[in-house]
DNA sequence: GATGAAATGTTGCAAACCGCACAGAAGAAT
DNA sequence: ATTCTTCTGTGCGGTTTGCAACATTTCATC
């Protein structure tokens, strides 16, 4: 109903919104009062401006005011569902323990490498990480002792990371002592990605990786997604938050894949 | 008075602290009921947490919550005067409009830059921008028809950056029709920088780039940064808020430099 | 275990914000 | 000019947050 083709919109409206976007790419937050302020409107209509550009996905709400869209969301959306949450940081935490000091990484981009990523910054285990995921290096980057470096490529807005040729040729220039990689789903056949160009980077990274370790929760198994990454036997061990179907189960066992429980 | 090198302060409290400014590297803003809710604290807890954060300028206040500290940090609370920001992104705009649709660019890390970045983005000029600031790639990679490259590197969490050999070299694999750099310092010797390892990275835009502009405020006439990036002379067109000294300007005019001065 | 400092929780009240409903204002189309 | 739609402002009750003072707990140290 807003978009009609023909219809010129006016100008108080769209360049208020547009400003305020224009703002929260510059700073991570802005407070209605303020808006109101500066733009001499009431505070309701900046409401509704921010819950306008909030519905449509642009900006994210917060008490108060509006901040900048999350790199990456991370909790998801279903805040109650944290369960999926805490399940993904559990598994972060168990698999930041298979790092040890002055190793080297490969690390995915993804909700789950990320929680990865958040434990080995707690951690500070001295060691080197490359990546192709923004979210993960800027986590990573506050950590003393943590040496990280990014991957080239052609930036994904939606996932706020790098794909393509040029990332798969960077990663196969160098060789790790492991890699941490996610996947959208895992079955007897091995891990599978549902993102376009992903699975490339993640075939690139356990290609260059004397261990790969794949971390995955409760949710991706028996699920499959367009690509396939690698077969099972590709990796060292899968880490999770709980053990497989029997089927599954027997099937990583079978090629010699270690399965490590969180908690 | 917190920092007594022989005490070894109590887990808790830094420990929460430390997990609110890991949550903030990657979402722009917390809430303090989320943050209380999470940690099983009372919210005043959470509240002098934040506060002693903002206290000690790692994070930035906000009604019912804190946002992080832009990436790269942006200059004044003043809001509403706020000449700095207005300034800077008066030079954004005006260098946003030097580009042509289906141009190829290098685009520098930093606060100018990232001005120039936000309203290309806004513009949403169709090009291909090669760059190594986070906060560039993550401004432009919402924007629709603009393809983002990012650079490869050493990851520089102050910055949020990537530097370092491996972005020079491949910086040096990419010719492009401009390049936009920022500079810490302009005198009648050329553009200088004060960050470490910065200056190589604007050379090799410049070396890369067959239009060369730099971005820089009034602030920044007459300073000299720690590294020098190159003569006058390789310059295209120097993007300004006001003309410099008559010294600087000439200098710029006898070196064959154009001057744009924005609005 | 006693002691004291720091950290945390609790309470009460003021201020800021939210959301809704309705009315007025500004444009667009007829 | 008129109608109609969309946008904006105002008022108000309800909720959340902020802030300060005080009570309580925790922890290190003796």
């Amino acid at each position: 109903m807003a978009n009609d083709l023909g219809t010129v919109p006016r100008l108080r409206k769209d360049e208020r919104r547009r400003q305020i976007l224009l703002e929260l790419r510059l700073r991570p937050h802005v407070r209605i009062s303020d808006l109101s302020e500066r733009f001499r409107v009431s505070t309701e209509t900046i409401r509704r401006d921010v819950e306008g550009l909030s519905a449509d996905g642009l900006i994210d709400r917060a008490h108060g005011g509006a901040s900048a869209r999350a790199a990456v969301r991370y909790p998801t959306f279903d805040e109650r569902a944290g369960a999926q949450v805490s399940e993904r940081a559990r598994i972060g935490r168990r698999a930041a323990a298979l790092v040890q000091p002055g190793e080297t990484l490969m690390v995915d981009s993804g909700s789950t490498t990320l929680q990865f990523a958040r434990h080995l910054a707690f951690a500070e285990t001295p060691c080197t990480v490359i990546t192709n995921g923004f979210a993960v290096a800027m986590a990573l980057g506050q950590a003393e002792g943590i040496e990280v470096v990014v991957c080239p490529g052609d930036y994904l807005g939606s996932e706020a990371a790098a794909i393509g040729t040029e990332t798969v040729a960077f990663l196969a220039r160098h060789r790790v002592d492991r890699c941490m990689i996610g996947a959208s789903g895992l079955t007897a056949d091995g891990p599978s990605e549902a993102i376009r160009g992903f699975a490339a980077v993640k075939r690139a990274m356990l290609e260059g990786a004397r261990a790969a370790h794949l971390l995955v929760d409760r949710g991706k198994f028996g699920h499959e997604g367009l690509s396939r990454v690698a077969p099972l036997s590709r990796l060292t061990s899968v880490v999770c938050d709980r053990l497989p179907d029997s089927d599954l189960r027997h099937a990583i066992v079978m090629a010699d894949v270690d399965i490590a429980v969180a908690d």
